[in-house]
DNA sequence: ATATTAAATTGTAATAATTATAAATTAGAA
DNA sequence: TTCTAATTTATAATTATTACAATTTAATAT
């Protein structure tokens, strides 16, 4: 069940803790990119004992790591994925939605370009998503 | 001396006040992208009755009108720039320096995929700049 | 198996960035 | 010049995150 998990931490040499676990394998079944809120409430239903400040600590430490990416895209809080495969994220601006988009991107390979090493590519894309034009558009027709 | 930034507010139908044309200077004249805090303590050196609520206010309302660019590179908190011309951005984790980068992008123009409508695209890079590179191998050859 | 210890977890308090609110002021139209 | 809606201002409230100190625990050595 968490051997996967378990065997993602001791790669890294971390300690293998529940908090740990249960956070990842959170993440491994919820892709929608959840903020530190979402993981903490819905883990906390079944663990009691989990605290708000060890989600940030391990999200911390899990990021350091590269197992976990953590998304600014929304301006106002941050938003977690599991890091499989560098691919990019869409925000629709009206429903809120991200999106993971994987278009290629000449940039993506850590290049030097003026000098600067580049260790992370975020390829952040904002606008309307597919399912909110459909409704804007039932909206024009019958108004 | 302000004409530039009149003409521009009134382009997009805004009210041209002292708060918005001050904004605007300094953001032309500094292209570090500063924070809130930055901007706010810059100008109410010279302009006392200066409101912390304004700034937020106004660069909320000039990004709306795309005149200046949030930025959300840092994690922690929104960074602006006056928006002109599409480039991306390289934040070195090292000195915390924000670089503009002009790189090309193909999925720079607006386009549809997954039917998703793009009407923003942010390309954030992350390593360690260039200067901090040189600093670190100096203290590696005399150590 | 047990003891040991550094690391992780926990709960609370503090901080920092942002937003809400309501009164006072002001830009621009009439 | 008057009027009105929009803007500015100051303060309070909120939200996300970090600091801290006490408790617990994972992993190692005994």
């Amino acid at each position: 069940m968490y051997e996967k998990y378990v065997k993602l931490l001791k790669d890294h040499s971390l300690k293998v803790t529940s908090p740990r676990l249960e956070i990842l394998k959170f993440l491994d079944h919820h892709h929608t990119h959840p903020d530190v809120e979402e993981i903490y409430t819905s883990l906390k239903k079944k663990h009691p004992s989990l605290s708000r400040t060890t989600v940030y600590n391990s999200l911390e430490i899990l990021e350091k790591n590269r197992i976990v990416q953590a998304i600014t895209i929304s301006g106002s809080e941050l938003r977690y994925d599991i890091n499989e495969g560098l691919h990019h994220h869409f925000l629709c601006k009206r429903c809120g939605t991200i999106f993971d988009i994987d278009i290629a991107c000449p940039n993506i390979d850590k290049t030097l370009q003026d000098g600067h090493y580049i260790e992370e590519v975020h390829g952040y894309f904002k606008g309307i998503c597919k399912d909110c034009q459909k409704k804007q558009k039932g909206l024009r027709t019958n108004g």
